[in-house]
DNA sequence: TTCATATAGGACTAATTTAGTCCTTGACTA
DNA sequence: TAGTCAAGGACTAAATTAGTCCTATATGAA
């Protein structure tokens, strides 16, 4: 379990479309404000269309707006859409790369890792993360204002 | 965080040592017992080396042994050894990769998930893994014994 | 004392994965 | 019907991982 830049973009995206729920956002708009590369960011948009967790509109003014409630989805589910699901080892997803898949003892220990940041992370949804960005911005601005 | 075949091997090889106190195992023994490539396995027993983990002895009769009972090494230790620490997302240890240090909602959860990891790879030790391996290796016996 | 058996250490290489780009096609709408 | 957008496939570049190989050095035993 390693978050990829991949799946990074994918969060911020999807935080800035829970940000601006109702617009069709398009690509190019996400990329600046998220410092995400254009085509990439693009691809990551395909992907997240695919699993139904945005929707897309061609055409002018089209572009692409969340299918559901920000409290409604979570970071696994994101996580998920881009790398598939959560693998600290290899050995425990694929047996090619353990030889002792029946009495390994190492192994459990990977399997609970796993368990608990699934939980963690399914535990997080985007509306936690619009009210946290809100306190931070606060923190910012007041920090700004000091000075 | 996700462990390299690196990590996999010094944990396996570990493993046996701690099964075999007291004496001396060299590299190729390990190689062979715990099928990991030689010449690989001798970087890896290098760097536990240099980290006091295990000591070598060189000559006939050399090999490595634990500087520690089983039960005084952790998981933990093993893996800060090969990969150098925890990291879920770059952006958490390395700023470069993230512009949004300072108001960043995404952050806070990867450190708590980085928090949790560690905790349970702290509080697993080779003892530990010693008897799970006793255990396991009675099933196997006894699902033999079966047929 | 010298030979066989070990590890130490540095410099390489091969394979795999990650992080993108580019280009063409197809949908929408003003 | 031209301009604006996403869809999709095929590529490429960079970085990381997973090793190898070769030489030097230490140790113990014949």
């Amino acid at each position: 379990m390693k978050i990829k830049r991949e799946t990074d973009h994918a969060l911020k995206c999807v935080l800035h479309l829970a940000q601006h729920q109702d617009e069709y956002i398009n690509v190019l708009e996400i990329s600046q404000q998220k410092n995400i590369p254009r085509t990439f960011l693009a691809k990551i948009l395909q992907k997240l269309t695919k699993a139904g967790i945005v929707e897309s509109h061609q055409g002018s003014h089209g572009g692409f707006k969340l299918t559901r409630q920000p409290a409604e989805i979570s970071i696994y589910e994101i996580y998920k859409v881009v790398q598939g699901g959560i693998e600290v080892n290899k050995c425990v997803i694929d047996n090619k790369f353990c030889d002792r898949i029946h009495y390994c003892s190492i192994h459990p220990v990977w399997i609970e890792v796993q368990v608990d940041i699934k939980k963690k992370l399914i535990n997080t949804s985007f509306a936690d993360l619009i009210s946290k960005e809100a306190v931070l911005a606060d923190g910012v601005q007041r920090k700004k204002a000091k000075t």
